[in-house]
DNA sequence: TAGGTAGTTGACGTTAACGTCAACGTCAAT
DNA sequence: ATTGACGTTGACGTTAACGTCAACTACCTA
């Protein structure tokens, strides 16, 4: 039964989540990461890496580092004075707004894409005439364009 | 029946999108668009329009200016050669796979945030305890974090 | 004792995507 | 003929998110 390691070194770290060194230390200097010290080396803790991972996702859809420093804020603020949980709320629900208009977005982009795609694998040259043709329908296909 | 004009100054194009007109040479100058010229000022056309439309979205999904424009590159090369159209259908399809598992992105993130939100606006403090506790449960709710 | 491995802290460099500013052109209206 | 409104071309500035490099430290190993 080998005890699975809840400490991470900083290369295991970015090595797993394939970023390098610098970018955790760029983190912690932004306040996102705040790994425990073992002298002057960095210990990551598992609640470390799953702020990482949060704060990599993030990164992925589109927030800023500084966007995303705020919403694992919010996460943190578990005192919870009224005026605090009200705009936490407020922030929270603005962000999950813009997801979804994103989400959006991107649904519209595949659909162009896909149909685009589509049109391109169905094409074929016809024989006689040297024009471009649907592959099933024989009709020409129209111009490209967006 | 007033004819509707298909043209537009850098202006008028730049503010329907909520864009600077540096905005827009930039993007001419990264070869995205190349609106007509009367004499040196900007011409633009619907399918500039189009164009713009086009750019702005994909920056909004997340790729960057060389992308979008690869991709409308991939949208105007028309003539298709059957390397070209291959390499085309292959590059569209990356795009794809990787809208797609950013929409995957997206929901996880979503999934959490509204988790959250629930989470805040049920919870409601004990009047005898202090603590904060579900609104509708009663029952103690933990501690944050993700 | 020397070397190798793994990490540290500055400090400066880089790239994308514009912003900002200066100097100029042009055309209609006053 | 001057004044704006609108637009133009450089050229330089800016910000975020790191990359890169140099100089250093600490520890383990042969």
């Amino acid at each position: 039964m080998t005890e699975k390691p809840r400490q991470f070194t900083i290369k295991e770290l970015s090595s797993e989540f394939d970023v390098t060194p610098r970018t955790l230390r760029y983190y912690e200097d932004q306040g996102l990461l705040s790994p425990e010290r073992n002298g002057q080396h960095r210990i990551y803790s598992i609640a470390d890496r799953v702020r990482l991972a949060w704060i990599l996702r993030g990164r992925r859809v589109g927030f800023s580092l500084a966007e995303v420093g705020e919403m694992l804020d919010l996460y943190d603020l578990g005192d919870g004075r009224e005026t605090q949980r009200s705009v936490t709320l407020q922030r929270c629900n603005e962000r999950i707004k813009a997801l979804e208009a994103q989400r959006e977005d991107i649904n519209a982009t595949l659909k162009e894409l896909q149909g685009f795609s589509a049109l391109i694998s169905n094409m074929v040259r016809d024989d006689q005439t040297g024009q471009w043709i649907h592959a099933e329908t024989g009709e020409p296909v129209a111009t490209f364009g967006p």
